[in-house]
DNA sequence: ATTCTTGTTGAACGATCGTACAATAAGGAT
DNA sequence: ATCCTTATTGTACGATCGTTCAACAAGAAT
């Protein structure tokens, strides 16, 4: 756009950090507007960038959507890959109540995509697909740590409780953000868990 | 439209009817497509209406989302006004999970609306008076049955957490309906609370 | 310097969006 | 029967939507 060089019109950028800076600004445009703001001219005006370049880089709108929601779940599954079972559930409530996750824009941007997932095939089925092993790593931790302990826990019902409490969380501060700090939240998980008698 | 009386074109109902059957109607898109299918086009198809009658009966489309919003939860209000605490905190679980509340339409149709919350005024000043009292009624119900029993609670963050686990809970059966039944995410709220010591 | 690849632009397209409005007719009042 | 109100219709409009595509130029390769 206005680079240092005044001679260049534009600058030319590697696919992998364009497609990147289209799907940062996508996740942006549903943090402010939801659904509704999700648009192309949108999308394109906050990128910096000109209305043909996306459908260059993505093969649709829905595309986009997709990878974008592909990106945000990278993040959640990277950053819980580790160690013992009482490390990786620290870790994921840690990482759903760490800044970077838990701010209203971000939070505004699940919304929304949580709101397409049942109308669109395509994102219902990677959402599908990256829920269970979500669901299932988390139940197995619990379990672990339960049995470590001699509890006698139902895994998978706690684990539905704990990602239920987890996402209502983010609903109530994505919607209440001001009567609500994010140690609050992540205690109330933690919480949970010690009623039942896991200690992390 | 096709009415037994063949020389009539169509048949005019009461304004409060009609636009119930709108209102009813825009519901029905919204869980059925997300904000994406609450379309004007869409939502006339669905009431067997004209183009031109949602704007008769409607300010705007905005209008009519927030009309739909105010009997969505005009429901949770009514239903719940009820006797004792203990009472009022049954009926809140009980409605949620009646299955005239939990099906997947009508929750796609909340989620929907909860994606549009942030980015809408009107909405969003709605929603606050509607939450506030809500909340406050369930934490002073909470204190209430806990001081009957010599407990000592926080109210205030007993009562988030409860919301919290309910819209989670929302949320969870709204993408995976399959392995979820509606008895069990019930439970899943009285385990909350007696877990805290609060049984009902 | 020149060539070549391809990231990037911007105009143009048809479709669909929400809204406005004049014309119509249903159905109660008289 | 006739009038009157107004619920209802359907067309039209401008704006904006997502997508396509020919032309352009950035920048590495030569």
């Amino acid at each position: 756009m206005q680079g240092s060089d005044s001679t260049t019109a534009y600058r030319r950028k590697s696919v992998a950090e364009r497609r990147r800076e289209l799907i940062d600004a996508g996740i942006a445009c549903l943090g402010e507007g939801g659904m509704s703001g999700f648009t192309i001219d949108r999308i394109r005006r906050r990128a910096g960038v000109s209305r043909g370049l996306i459908n260059h880089h993505f093969r649709s709108k829905d595309d986009l959507l997709l990878q974008i929601y592909a990106q945000m779940t990278e993040h959640l599954l990277v950053e819980t890959e580790q160690g013992t079972p009482r490390e990786f559930l620290r870790a994921v409530i840690d990482f759903n109540f760490d800044e970077r996750t838990f701010n209203t824009s971000n939070l505004r941007a699940w919304l929304a995509v949580w709101g397409e997932i049942a109308s669109n095939r395509a994102l219902f089925d990677l959402h599908r697909r990256r829920y269970a092993g979500y669901q299932s790593r988390i139940a197995a931790a619990l379990r672990a740590v339960a049995t470590e302990r001699g509890l006698d826990v139902e895994a998978r019902q706690l684990a539905r409780q704990l990602i239920a409490l987890i996402d209502g969380l983010w609903l109530e501060y994505c919607l209440h953000a001001e009567e609500f700090t994010l140690p609050m939240a992540r205690q109330d998980c933690y919480d949970l868990l010690r009623a039942r008698g896991i200690e992390l």
